[in-house]
DNA sequence: GCTTTGATGCGCT
DNA sequence: GCGCATCAAAGCT
């Protein structure tokens, strides 16, 4: 039933070429796409029930993209690339498509890498609005509200079963993890902002949301 | 080795 | 809206 995600009706996967493009422009053209993640029962450590997982029924867990943020390679003192290449920000360096994942305050980030190889740039998926495995990601997050299930970095990274583990793996090829456009809504209103919770760099306009979604770490607001 | 910081979220007021 | 638990990384010493 659950083995191949069915709505809202699936794109095409996005390909190296989209990521392989100026970051705030990623960014941007990434809401209203759909992240999906698909749970395995045997290699997927961060399944705390692994054994309840029927394993020819491997659940999606994701949604629709709603809130991002992105992070350059240059003049952008917020960003982990600010500071060269170190072994904990090393996937950051790779290839346009690579997911990168990073601790911080004890939880996690999920980002897409961007631009040319070895430039240093990626951007933050902050938030989705929930729609395949949500009963999986109500039980990871100990949180039945649909709205409080995936509506900031770390709360997204939980529902999906994404771990530092997770971090290097390539969004374009890699057959459990991707992100896909989506054929059926009508495209967001997209509207920028500063981005949330960093001290440096702090009044870039480099933080995207669909204006109008509930699934929103923090409504957009008219004010900088 | 030790200290500070941080792309957070939750609980309480 | 504010305090704070929590911990990995980085930068000192």
């Amino acid at each position: 039933m659950q083995s191949s995600p069915s709505e809202p009706p699936i794109g095409q996967r996005l390909q190296q070429s989209f990521y392989d493009r100026p970051t705030a422009t990623v960014a941007r053209e990434l809401i209203g796409m759909l992240l999906l993640h698909r749970l395995h029962a045997v290699t997927n450590a961060a399944v705390t029930n692994a054994a309840a997982i029927d394993p020819d029924n491997s659940p999606w867990l994701g949604g629709r993209i709603v809130e991002t943020e992105a992070y350059l390679a240059e003049r952008d003192l917020a960003s982990h690339s600010s500071r060269g290449l170190t072994p904990s920000n090393r996937s950051m360096f790779q290839a346009a498509g690579t997911f990168y994942v990073y601790p911080i305050h004890a939880k996690h980030c999920l980002n897409a890498v961007t631009e040319a190889n070895g430039v240093g740039a990626a951007v933050l998926i902050r938030a989705i609005e929930p729609l395949w495995g949500l009963s999986w990601m109500q039980t990871r997050r100990g949180q039945q509200d649909p709205l409080k299930l995936t509506r900031g970095p770390a709360m997204l990274a939980q529902a999906l079963a994404i771990t530092r583990d997770d971090d290097g793996r390539c969004l374009v090829t890699d057959p459990d993890l991707g992100i896909f456009s989506n054929q059926q809504t009508k495209p967001p209103t997209v509207k920028r902002t500063v981005r949330i919770g960093v001290s440096k760099s702090k009044s870039r306009l480099l933080r995207f949301v669909d204006q109008h979604s509930k699934y929103l770490s923090r409504p957009f607001s008219k004010r900088r």
